[in-house]
DNA sequence: CGTATGGTTGACGATAATCAAACGTCGTGG
DNA sequence: CCACGACGTTTGATTATCGTCAACCATACG
């Protein structure tokens, strides 16, 4: 009934949230370990990589992918800037997914056992709450999975983008995709053929304008709209 | 290319793995700080009530469910004994999402803030990696529902299923399901038709043996080759 | 004994997957 | 500079899977 109670104060749609994590990733850190420069298409880590810190976007956008028992690939996610990336990590310190670039990025190494145990600073403190986040929005991505059509999905992930990058201070109305459509289908589970024709059944609706990557937002509150169907039961 | 990476010791296929959180509930706090019954059908939580502590499953079994914005509700997993509960409500110190016993249960209360920070004790230690656990299990879910097909997403539920049981110490082969087919379909993001026509599917194949809740698994090979399809990339 | 809840099965239709072709863009090398 | 090829995107035609609607059964419970 209360549709409320799981939407944060920046997240009144039906979307998996992720708002910014870090508002600056150097402050998070009491020690910054460390920087590092992936280019566009480098693996950041990859599964099985041992994870003894975890690390944070400082520019670019990255993608994690899992791979499944038939080898096929699955985007999990997409991380912006200040977002934290490598937290699967801690059940085996191992790392449990990939994290490829979608663009030239830096990253910032944040140490997990960094001044010892008796101070866990910041970062310390904040753990526990990042992670509850990152598994709210995996369940409200599995919510959307298990149970919304292609245009919701389409509908929710622009959403969902657009307002990632307004707390970044971008346009929420317009920006570029930095990845495929085949990116954009494994992470909402529909082909690409599926993704391309809902971009383009959306547009002619009138709801969004889109020229392969570059997408405008034209009716906000109709895209917010898809998620007020009836419930089936 | 490499599926096995994915997998930890106890979980060669390719499902949602959860093998038992705690061995011993009780062992894990330093201080029990109080137990609770709750009878079949009654919350255990809800959504948005305050998260001081978390709990661990004693006996019995729950479901966890989250609402949708439309109002439709979608189940986000099962706990067994020894099971966590309540981790995403660390995200803003509420839950949220719903717990449902299934059956007559008893849980533990593990208090976040127990002795004071000084010493977090073994259960501070171990939160990272059990919240990492419940990350990486949740990620294989997206898979599932990302990916898979009715069948390969039922056998995947029973196999996981199974192996839980099998680590409790009770027969992998042949179990009770505690919970309804409209229970496993919003788990699996399926209709609970679809549900039953896949149990019945199983069951001509001779996978399997079903009578409403009593599964037998009559040939685990199959339902692990399952997932062996090739890749359609 | 009757009602309610949950499960099975059938018929049908809708949505998205698959297969296939064509187009646009970008980067490289002739 | 232009041509070529690789890659990504769009669109069409067709198929398959699953959702929907509906009827019917089984079991539990008051």
């Amino acid at each position: 009934m209360n549709a409320q109670a799981l939407t944060c104060s920046t997240c009144q749609d039906g979307d998996p949230c992720a708002p910014c994590e870090l508002a600056n990733p150097d402050d998070a850190a009491d020690t910054v370990s460390s920087r590092r420069r992936v280019r566009r298409g480098e693996a950041l880590f990859r599964e099985g990589d041992p994870c003894l810190d975890f690390l944070a976007v400082r520019s670019g956008m990255f993608k994690t992918v899992i791979t499944g028992p038939d080898g096929h690939e699955h985007v999990t996610g997409f991380q912006l800037a200040g977002d934290v990336l490598g937290l699967d990590g801690l059940a085996q310190e191992r790392h449990a997914s990939r994290a490829i670039a979608l663009e030239d990025s830096e990253v910032v190494v944040l140490p997990l056992h960094g001044a010892g145990r008796r101070d866990p600073g910041q970062l310390g403190r904040l753990l526990p709450r990042l992670i509850g986040r990152e598994l709210v929005r995996k369940q409200k991505l599995n919510l959307l999975l298990a149970s919304m059509n292609a245009q919701q999905r389409l509908a929710s992930f622009l959403l969902n983008l657009s307002r990632r990058l307004q707390v970044r201070g971008y346009s929420p109305a317009e920006f570029h995709l930095r990845m495929s459509r085949a990116d954009i289908g494994s992470y909402l589970g529909l082909q690409l053929e599926t993704v391309s024709r809902t971009f383009s059944s959306l547009q002619r609706r009138g709801l969004i304008a889109v020229q392969t990557r570059h997408v405008v937002l034209r009716d906000r509150a109709a895209l917010l709209r898809m998620f007020d169907e009836i419930p089936s039961g």
